[in-house]
DNA sequence: TATGAATGAGCGTTCATTCAT
DNA sequence: AATGAATGAACGCTCATTCAT
């Protein structure tokens, strides 16, 4: 019988390692030595894991998201209409210091899908997917009356989903001038423009 | 007797090569020696220019955003209120073929920003140039009367620059969902909230 | 009880899977994990019937030449002089489709034995073997009277089996200049020299 | 003005570094750091003179070659017919402590042209050239009735390649049975069946 | 005996930077 | 000032071998 492990287990040590170390050092100190190092796993072991770094990173990035996805549904669930969507942008949008690293892998993701084909794919499922439910909302809360008949929900989802992007990225850069507390004010009044 | 040179004319054509490559071949793809090569010049006198690939690098943000600049001014000369401000965001925001060069180089340049001391300190000031100068155009939109008094000057400009740079990086990488002529209406809708 | 399996065949298996392997992927493709799963047994075992990697292939080039030596000996048995040994030279020389695979097993092993003493060793009693054989043939052929009785037969028997050796490389390295029935003639040419 | 060095002279060094290593270690012996070692210069400038490891190997090999033609040329120029033949095949097969590293090269060659699609190309052209050397003297010691008329100068021509190549790597694997004089006489004996 | 996870030295290659001319 | 050769640390990745179960 061989050593009994759990895969997924070792695959998540890994994706945890590589998330808490591309927010410490960014995404140039994210070495194959430093992931296995952080993990306190040997060097070799990394590629029983993943095939390359590449793999690695995508499974990363997919470890990351289902757990923001997990409490989108959450917010879905207990409010709905636009209270469940100021809690999804927010989720999206609100840097703090727990959510920063997050934060950090999300940038990285992204510089990287402008550039590599594998990558770009993967970003387009996660934000259609993140789109068409910030879309789905919205219709709830037009039935609700919550928000403005005239509104066409394709743009506005599009459009919300820009500006929690943006927010989040200027609170990741200058968290002086966007505390979270700022942020989410932003938040309110751009929703209730829509009203 | 040294040979005589425009040091500046010599820099300005390190920081195009530098923008031309960084959009054709990502950040990945920029070595000190390709530059070099692109600029057409020697590979050694690279160093007498710049003393690391850092000082290049932020040189040649300045470089691109210099031009930016000149474009804003136009604008703000040229029209006033909202009107300028659409300008101003759809310059920002607006990806197509002609601008795409310059938005790779933003993201890659906020990616650095998001490590590295010298570039958060160069983006802060980038940022808030660009924020104080949508602020202003606010201001006299709303004594202009174009948007509704009981607006935050401060919030709103930083909310319309957030919702142009998530819209821009949208746009950069779903080019499909996003043709230049959406954008523009997107934005255009953005500010008739204002209103 | 511990299980009872056939220590030899399962050897042979692996044996089996490497001659396949080199002759596939070349030397390079020759991993310990590619040999596993080849032979369609786990990874570990393998360490428990080989010590090393070269022990496995000692032992292939071993089972790849004692089917030849069977073969050797059909020649001798059926055919006597001079035709038993265009049959053993043939079974040397000769590169088809069919044949292909233990001549690239061959060069390899021929060049680690360049190299590595246990290789050289091995090597060394196999070619001895061999050549000791055809000179057994040469001495029966002058009995019958089939070539000539001034030859030297140690001298014979080394540019013979040296004939060989070089027309199957060219063969194996070139089979569009050297097909088959090139190979048989030139072998049967330089046989026609002896008598 | 640059630092002067004569490119092709630093190539030639490297060239040379790689015959004496995989003469020495052989081809697992031959990396990257140990042919800079050998050379005397540092890992990096390895790079600027050889993209890969594949090109410096494709160097060093036509480097040991011209060498070898250099020599078939003055054969051919003082002797003419088979005097000049045979000296041109104990160039290729006669192994002695001062031709051993290049014979070891070209084994090392061989395995790889029997792998590689570049490496084989080159290994055509080259045995194309001297085969077709061969023919050439053939043809010449036919017509001063050196040789037999009826032979065919193609197969002979082939022939004579493959038994001093046979020949050539029987005396690098087992110097003690075949010393150079062993094999002058034997590559003596065998022109001689062609008269 | 059997399994496959764990290990780390070693590979080819890249590249910013320094240096000699 | 200008050139490009020289340098070596660091990278992603491979793989024979060892080890725990």
């Amino acid at each position: 019988m061989p050593k009994i492990v759990d895969h997924e287990a070792q695959r998540a040590k890994f994706a945890e390692a590589v998330i808490r170390l591309v927010a410490r050092d960014g995404f140039e100190g994210l070495t194959m030595r430093a992931v296995a190092a952080e993990a306190g796993l040997s060097y070799g072991s990394l590629f029983h894991y993943f095939d390359s770094k590449d793999e690695l990173l995508m499974h990363a990035v997919q470890y990351s998201t289902s757990r923001q996805t997990i409490r989108a549904n959450e917010y879905s669930n207990r409010w709905g209409g636009l209270k469940a969507l100021e809690h999804l942008l927010c989720d999206d949008a609100l840097i703090d210091p727990g959510t920063r690293d997050d934060a950090v892998v999300w940038l990285a993701f992204m510089y990287k899908a402008a550039r590599e084909e594998a990558f770009a794919k993967m970003h387009t499922e996660l934000i259609d997917g993140w789109v068409a439910r910030i879309r789905q909302i919205l219709l709830e809360a037009r039935d609700r009356e919550e928000i403005r008949r005239d509104l066409d929900p394709d743009g506005e989802a599009l459009s919300a989903w820009a500006f929690s992007l943006g927010l989040g990225q200027q609170a990741l850069l200058h968290p002086k001038t966007l505390p979270p507390a700022r942020q989410k004010q932003l938040i309110s009044e751009y929703l209730d423009k829509l009203r």
